[in-house]
DNA sequence: CTGAAAGCGCTAACAA
DNA sequence: TTGTTAGCGCTTTCAG
C-alpha cells in the first residue's frame, strides 16, 4: 500500500501538500492537485484506515455480538445490520457468543479497546438465565453505546429494538379460538428459557385463559433433543389437539409433518401457526401459516439507532425502544 | 478509555515506563511494576487496538466476504471461521456480497486500506457467471492474502478449501442405482449457476451415463420461484421417478413432502438424498438421507490456512488446496 | 500556494 | 532502573 509519504517523495512536495490536494483543499494550486491526484490514482492510493481511526478517535466500525449465527432469524438481522451499516460507511466486526455469558463478556471487552465505536447485540441465553447485566453497564459507562435487539436486558438503560412477541402470540391464539373454532390448542416451543420464548408463551396462555375453559397445554422441547419424537408422543397423549401455536419455526414444521403421520389433515383437522421466516414456511406441505418477524427491518433499525447515537455525542440519557411489529401471513396450514 | 499518558501522569513516571511495566519488561523495578499494574487494573486499562495496529502494521483482523448469510451452509462456515479466528486472537470483519460482483469488489477495496490483514471468501454468483478474477489478483498483489472456500475461482493462485462435490454426488447416485436398485433417478437443483452446482450435476450425470441406459433427468429451479409447484409438475411429467438427488437442502425436503402428496411412500417407492445440514434434514418426515458438508471444519481450515500464510510472510507461491470430504449420513428417506 | 510541526496511542532503540 | 525520542500514517494549525 502506498502512503502519503511515498507520494510526496516521488512528487517532490511535502506530505501535507499531498494530503490537502487529495482532500480537495482550496489552498493547493490547480496543477499540483492534478499531479498529485494522477499519481495517487496510478498507485491506487487509499488513506490508511488505521491511521485515520487513530487520528479521529473513531473507527467507523460497529461490534455485533450474536448468540447464534445458525439461527435463521439472527442471521437475517445480521444481514439487515450489515446492509444498513455499509450504507452509512460503517464496517461490522462480528462476534458469536454461542449463548455463553463468558464469551459475551469476552467479546465486549475485546472490542472495547478502540476496535469499535459501539455495539449491537442480542443477549445470550446464559446471560438471560443468570440475569447478569454488569458487563453491559460497564461498556456503556466507558462511553460505548449499545443497542440491544430481540432478546434485551430490561434493566440496562440503552436503545432497544424489539418485537411484539406477546401480542402476536396472543392474537394468533385468539384467531384459532374465535375464527377457526379450535377446541384444543397446544403451544410448542424450543426456546422457553429465552425472554422472547417466555413472552410468546404468556401471550398464548393469556388467550387460552381468557377465552376457553381449559388450561394452557404446553410442550417444551430441549433444542438438542429429538423434536420429532417429542411432538409425536405429545400429540398422542393429548389427543385430540386441533390447533398448534409454535414459538419457533422448526417445531411448527415438524408439527405439520407429524400430523400427516397421525392421519390428520392439515388444516382440516388441525391448524398450525408458527413464528417463521418465508423460506422456512415453504418447507412444509401445506405451507406454514406464519408470524413473520421482519428480521432485516429489525437489523436496519438497530443500526440506524446506533449510528445516530454515535453521531450525537451530546444528548444522552433519553434511551428509546422501538417495536417492530410482526405480520400475520396466512398460508395453507390454517383454514379459509 | 484510559491511555498510557494518563496513567503516566497520575503515577509521575514516563509513558515508556508504564508501557514497559505493563509488558513485563525486565528493565523496570518490581515496585514500580506493581504500582503501575494496580492503577491500570483500577482503570481497566486496555492497550488501544488502533494504535497497536498502526505501530505494528497489522490489524489482527480477517476480512470475510460471504455471498449470502442466509444460506445455512455459508453461515455455518462463518461460524467455523469466527471460532478459529478468535482462538488465534483474530477478529473478523464480515461483508456480505449478496451474490453481486460489484459489492464483492467494493468490499475487497474497502477493506484493503489497512483494515484487515487478509481475506477469506466464497465467490459471488455474479462473479462466477461473468468469470471475473482481476479484483482478486489485484488484492493479492497488494500483499493481502486470500483464502477461498467452496465456490472458488480456479484461475486465481491462492489457498483454497473445497468439498468433494463431484465424487459425493457421483457416489450417492451410484448408491441409489446399485444398492437400492432405483430405475429412474432425477437430479434437482436450485444452484445450477454455481461452480459447485455444476460439479454436483456432473457427478450425478456421470453416474447415470455410466451405469444406466437413460439420460440424466434434471430439474433446475430458480431460487425465487415456487419450488413446491415446480417439483410437483416435474414429478407428474416424468412419472415414475423412484429416486432423487438434490443439490440443495430445500429441494430435497420439498421432494419428500411432495412425494407424500402423490401417494408415494418414502423410502419404499422413492428414495431421496440431498446435500443438507443436520438441522435441515430433521425437517422432513422421514428424515432426509444427506450428504453432510462439515461446514465448520471448512471454516476452521480456511482460517488456519490464512493465519499461517499471514504469519509466514516469507515463502510464497506455493498455494495449497485442501479438500474437506463430505460424509454420507443414512436417514430414513432411503431404504435399509 | 506550500511546508513544517504537532499529535492521535503505542513500542522500542537509545540515552542517562 | 527510568526517561527521551522517533516513528507508524494521517490531518490540521500555523508559519513562511
Amino acid at each position: 500500500m502506498v502512503t502519503l509519504k511515498q507520494l510526496a517523495k516521488e512528487l517532490n512536495v511535502s506530505i501535507s501538500t499531498v494530503s490537502k490536494a487529495l482532500n480537495n483543499s482550496e489552498e493547493i494550486g490547480e496543477d499540483t492537485v492534478k499531479r498529485v491526484k494522477e499519481l495517487a490514482e496510478l498507485y491506487r492510493y487509499k488513506p490508511n484506515k488505521v491511521a485515520l481511526s487513530l487520528k479521529q478517535n473513531k473507527t467507523k466500525t460497529i461490534g455485533v455480538i450474536i448468540p447464534d449465527i445458525l439461527n435463521h432469524f439472527l442471521a437475517k438481522v445480521l444481514f439487515g445490520i450489515e446492509r444498513e451499516a455499509t450504507k452509512h460507511g460503517y464496517n461490522i466486526i462480528t462476534c458469536i457468543s454461542n449463548e455463553s455469558l463468558d464469551k459475551e463478556k469476552e467479546s465486549l471487552q475485546l472490542l472495547a479497546n478502540g476496535s469499535v465505536d459501539g455495539f449491537i447485540l442480542s443477549v445470550a441465553e446464559e446471560t438471560q438465565t443468570k440475569n447478569e447485566v454488569e458487563h453491559f453497564k460497564r461498556t456503556i459507562n466507558h462511553g460505548l453505546p449499545i443497542v440491544m435487539f430481540d432478546r434485551v436486558a430490561h434493566d440496562v438503560m440503552c436503545d432497544k429494538v424489539i418485537v411484539d412477541d406477546f401480542d402476536a402470540t396472543y392474537n394468533a391464539t385468539k384467531y384459532l379460538i374465535e375464527k377457526e373454532n379450535r377446541k384444543k390448542i397446544a403451544f410448542i416451543s424450543n426456546i422457553d428459557q429465552l425472554s422472547i420464548g417466555k413472552l410468546r408463551e404468556r401471550g398464548y396462555a393469556k388467550a387460552i385463559l381468557e377465552n376457553t375453559n381449559y388450561e394452557p397445554l404446553i410442550l417444551k422441547i430441549n433444542k438438542n433433543k429429538d423434536a420429532q419424537q417429542k411432538i409425536k408422543s405429545f400429540f398422542k397423549k393429548h389427543k385430540p389437539i386441533d390447533g398448534v401455536i409454535s414459538a419457533d419455526s422448526a417445531s411448527g414444521i415438524i408439527a405439520i409433518n407429524t400430523s400427516a403421520k397421525f392421519g390428520l389433515n392439515v388444516p382440516k383437522d388441525i391448524s398450525v401457526i408458527g413464528f417463521a421466516s418465508k423460506s422456512a414456511s415453504n418447507l412444509s406441505l401445506p405451507r406454514l401459516t406464519t408470524i413473520r418477524q421482519h428480521a432485516k427491518v429489525i437489523g436496519a433499525n438497530a443500526a440506524q439507532m446506533l449510528i445516530e447515537r454515535m453521531q450525537n455525542t451530546s444528548r444522552e440519557g433519553d434511551v428509546k425502544t422501538k417495536i417492530v411489529k410482526t405480520s400475520f401471513v396466512k398460508n395453507k396450514s390454517t383454514l379459509k
